[in-house]
DNA sequence: CTGCATCCTTCCTGATACTG
DNA sequence: CAGTATCAGGAAGGATGCAG
């Protein structure tokens, strides 16, 4: 029936005031909606890369190693709908299609690279928590075989 | 002026040296990786909710509405494993299991915390950029009916 | 409660063909 | 060049059942 343990009295929600001031926890809420974007693996390197200067499609292809076409084109798409990228097409033969960070978008890079920085600043002690953790996953894995 | 078609001479490579300093083009550079992990959907919310206090399984569960129990242990076993989370195992019956974030996970949590309010801050120009969109593609489409 | 194992669905890549 | 459309194969994710 109850299980005492998460029941209502001795729980304290973090749903509480200090939470959903920041957090709406519905998961089609607005924010999450825009963090799904902004925090995705190709905006991220799309967004780093325009922020250098504009470029063309078949530039971002060839500088983003392991992005599939159709994955690049949802990618700008999404981005030019939420207004970070702006898409200039030039009526010349053969067509030519520049991709440019908006003011907004600019905004976003900062942020970003926030992130970026702080990956390559703490990449070795990631790298020794992931030794040791895999060292210690193999341990246990022999003691499970004995 | 001259096409270059994106051959070598006109072709400005975003790879140049300005470039190569802060990212290694290749798929599977550390950078990349690392950023694949904590720009992710569920990382995000889970290190947001750490920050504010450890939390149980359930209790990450319940908070973060989406999730599934499948992705909710893959995702703190990754972090575990990047030394951002740790996890504790009470052994009572029945079983406890606290996740906090390490001091490494703290300090994620800061840039984190900036790509929040860098999209609370903005997701007002956001919700118009998609609209304003969407209106243009559903003219677009108006006139392709027609 | 915690979380692994299994099945099943959805999404993504990669290749290829075609339009403008 | 810059896409759209399609299809096969694979990986990621969701739902469910069961074990410690």
């Amino acid at each position: 029936m109850e299980e005492g343990t998460s029941k209502s009295p001795g729980h304290t929600p973090v749903t509480d005031p200090a939470y959903c001031q920041k957090w709406d926890p519905r998961e089609d809420c607005e924010v999450r909606q825009i963090l799904d974007r902004v925090a995705d693996k190709w905006s991220l390197l799309v967004i780093a890369l325009l922020d250098l200067r504009s470029l063309r499609f078949t530039e971002l292809r060839r500088e983003i190693d392991g992005i599939s076409q159709r994955m690049l084109t949802v990618t700008l798409r999404q981005l030019e709908r939420d207004g970070l990228v702006r898409r200039t097409v030039h009526p010349v033969v053969p067509p030519r299609v520049d991709y440019e960070l908006t003011p907004l978008g600019a905004t976003l890079h900062d942020t970003i690279e926030a992130l970026v920085t702080w990956t390559e600043e703490h990449r070795q002690e990631i790298a020794a928590a992931r030794d040791e953790y895999d060292r210690r996953a193999a341990r246990t894995d022999e003691l499970v075989d004995a």
